[in-house]
DNA sequence: TCTAGATACGAACAGTGTTCTATCTACAAA
DNA sequence: TTTGTAGATAGAACACTGTTCGTATCTAGA
């Protein structure tokens, strides 16, 4: 009892910033006067979370902490970190549109759907790991694969091929989002600065010519590609292989 | 001390390892009694870590465990974690053989440095999540792609298509290496056990028809690529799409 | 032989994911 | 209305992680 008192000064207020935090749900759903916790609200902070700071940022505790308890309570409605990685992905999967096939137009709408994942990867740095770990079978995962399959398909594609490109696909897109990040968050070099573009292109024109002759030579053509063309041009020749069997 | 006659039996494991590992040196410079720590064994017992027990066991202490040391001893010669990643990294590089350039069989060349890679890095599980990371303008990592231009550039691919594919497949091969050595070290199903092909095939033909028809229908072709089918598909189908100019 | 400087390392710090346990709340049944 | 109970909520702690500080030790040159 003496030590609820002690700790009473704590708890009150925290218990009061909860319910001024839960002021808005309140008015949404009157009936929840503590705003419990859930899986939504959960993955809702943990975005928030990301978007903001970027994956490394994400971490029960500060998860917890905008919601305003422990992390300890996560786990009541999340299995691990990574399951909580899982639903991240989910969540971002499921706000991608599928376009409904049409035969002529199958390999503009199959990037598009590619650029709605980047974009979604993109906005919030770094998730794209989680992305390539996560499980390749989630249910909004097979939502996409099923969307490009008829996109795909309906271009005449083979459907062994069609599959493995898919998988193809998916694996670059993931990939190119992890480095492209990377690059917005760049850990700083050794001498403390970040190099630019042009930066770069001078540090590979001073490599040795004798042993790097195509590297000096070509150093524009492997450090260009601004914007998402490098992104646009895997793309275009993955699809470019896809010949369909009509045609 | 009593703690330490607890855990003996996992130091001493790492120190019989340690001595193993040091006997080639102890030979080569005799003259080195006390087997002092540098870059090299530090690399070495990094590596032998990753491949026995993958690249979460990749730890700090564990290194210096294997070297009979602390993990502050490290840092002497390393300035990070991610520094060691990188020095991982630039090992395996500096072991793939760059063919010399022959015209005529530069897609076989391509795919080979290609397939290269993918074997060290399925050698040293997870150890590509370092790859995906790494500055991919260290030294070693310029060496492959030098060795790359040149063998493409030979088979008459111009230089923007050149570069930007092998960014491409170096990405490709790194994605690729990282879901196989998840597949290889599978976390449990939610039921506590693993699913293989077959299990996966039922699961997609379990899924409501309505709402997934070609997933049911394709689950076989979504499924199969024993081996490494879906590498070698996904790589020939990037070279397919390369079609050099003079053609 | 004695000192100077590099090397090595124990201890500690601030984090991480996760679990144990106790409390508390809210809804069900008697 | 009272009680019982199942589930949600946390506080504290555990075993880790990478990293740094200051001290001790050991080698190499004078």
């Amino acid at each position: 009892m003496a030590d609820k008192s002690a700790h009473r000064g704590i708890v009150s207020r925290d218990r009061w910033a909860a319910q001024i935090a839960s002021l808005d749900e309140t008015q949404i759903a009157s009936r929840a006067r503590k705003a419990p916790i859930t899986v939504d609200r959960i993955v809702g902070a943990a975005l928030q979370l990301v978007e903001a700071e970027g994956f490394d940022a994400l971490t029960m505790r500060r998860v917890a902490g905008a919601l305003q308890t422990g992390p300890a309570s996560l786990y009541a409605h999340v299995r691990s970190k990574a399951d909580l990685d899982d639903l991240l992905i989910g969540e971002l999967c499921a706000r991608v549109t599928l376009p409904a096939a049409e035969p002529a137009q199958w390999r503009a709408q199959f990037i598009d759907v590619c650029r709605q994942m980047r974009d979604q990867y993109l906005r919030y740095p770094g998730i794209s790991r989680a992305a390539l770990a996560a499980v390749p079978n989630s249910v909004d995962t097979l939502r996409i694969a099923e969307g490009m399959l008829a996109i795909i398909l309906a271009g005449g594609v083979p459907p062994q091929s069609a599959a493995w490109a898919i998988d193809a696909a998916f694996l670059y897109v993931s990939a190119y989002s992890f480095e492209a990040s990377l690059r917005r968050h760049p850990g700083e070099n050794a001498d403390g600065r970040i190099l630019d573009g042009a930066e770069v292109i001078e540090r590979f024109r001073m490599l040795p010519v004798n042993r790097f002759p195509n590297t000096v030579a070509y150093a524009r053509e492997l450090t260009s590609g601004d914007g998402h063309d490098r992104f646009d041009f895997t793309l275009e020749l993955l699809l470019r292989g896809l010949t369909p069997a009509t045609s």
